[in-house]
DNA sequence: CGTGTTTGACCGGCGC
DNA sequence: GCGCCGGTCAAACACG
């Protein structure tokens, strides 16, 4: 089984070429047609992660000062957020590989408190996006009681705060493991078996300080082989097997971490 | 002993 | 107001 091809135009004078992996064990591979850069590879869970949550800030602030010719190209991609987002999202969705599928939410704005907590496994797929595509502001987030002390008043202030919506999307792949190796480190802090469903759904953080992604993993009700992989929230740093790499000068780090940016 | 997982309790939002 | 339900906490436990 040959890998499926597209070729998306992220800006004038740049074509990719991706190849989309036949199982969830293998890579997408990029490569530039338009520059001497070698071709990448790296795992469609980091592409998205990276590619979908990377600001020009955090990615270009490193890259525009390394002397890494794929984190300059990075920088110069990731300029363009939203067409490398729709690049990577179109690759994704035009494949006909039955693997991988997934779902994604574009806009960013405060959480939603309601179809946050819907049982994703028993919806379909347009019905996942719908529902993250139109999250709303809650007006009852913001409201305040009227006889709560000050102390009170500003922990719900607070509260009110923190529930700010990260970007999230959920990915849909068939794999036996329930978790795929995604490049970053997660910690489990919760598993709840959910309404009409026989399996469990389980709940990560990022082990990284500071970083507040977290994960929630779900077999498909309908199809249990199907493995449904929902983020929030966006890492604000590489995934974790540079970590051991840090005392190496930033050229070589970024060298090493590139394959997770692009 | 440090790190990660398990699991029952708890909390808060939502619908009725 | 109450009950349901998803999400989170944290103590106990397992393991290297």
């Amino acid at each position: 089984m040959l890998p499926s091809t597209a070729e998306i135009s992220l800006r004038e004078g740049l074509v990719e070429s991706h190849e989309v992996p036949m199982d969830q064990t293998s890579h997408i591979r990029f490569s530039f047609q338009s520059s001497s850069l070698p071709p990448l590879t790296c795992h469609p869970l980091g592409i998205i992660q990276n590619t979908l949550f990377a600001s020009s800030t955090d990615v270009g602030a490193e890259a525009s000062s390394s002397s890494s010719p794929h984190l300059k190209e990075a920088a110069l991609l990731s300029s363009v957020p939203l067409r490398a987002f729709e690049a990577a999202s179109t690759l994704l969705r035009s494949t006909t590989n039955p693997c991988w599928s997934w779902s994604e939410e574009t806009t960013r704005g405060p959480r939603a408190t309601v179809d946050t907590q819907k049982n994703i496994g028993s919806m379909s797929d347009k019905s996942i996006h719908e529902n993250l595509s139109n999250y709303t502001v809650n007006p009852k987030i913001n409201r305040v009681g009227n006889n709560l002390s000050v102390g009170a008043m500003r922990m719900k202030k607070v509260k009110a705060r923190r529930k700010v919506r990260e970007p999230r999307f959920c990915f849909k792949t068939m794999s036996e493991v329930d978790v795929l190796d995604d490049g970053y480190k997660w910690r489990k802090y919760g598993q709840k078996v959910v309404k009409n469903t026989q399996h469990p759904r389980s709940y990560y953080r990022c082990t990284q300080d500071n970083c507040r992604v977290k994960k929630r993993v779900e077999r498909l009700a309908e199809d249990p082989r199907m493995v449904i992989t929902t983020y929030e929230g966006r890492h604000a740093h590489s995934p974790s097997h540079d970590e051991d790499d840090q005392s190496q000068p930033l050229s070589m780090r970024s060298q090493l971490s590139t394959s997770f940016f692009w």
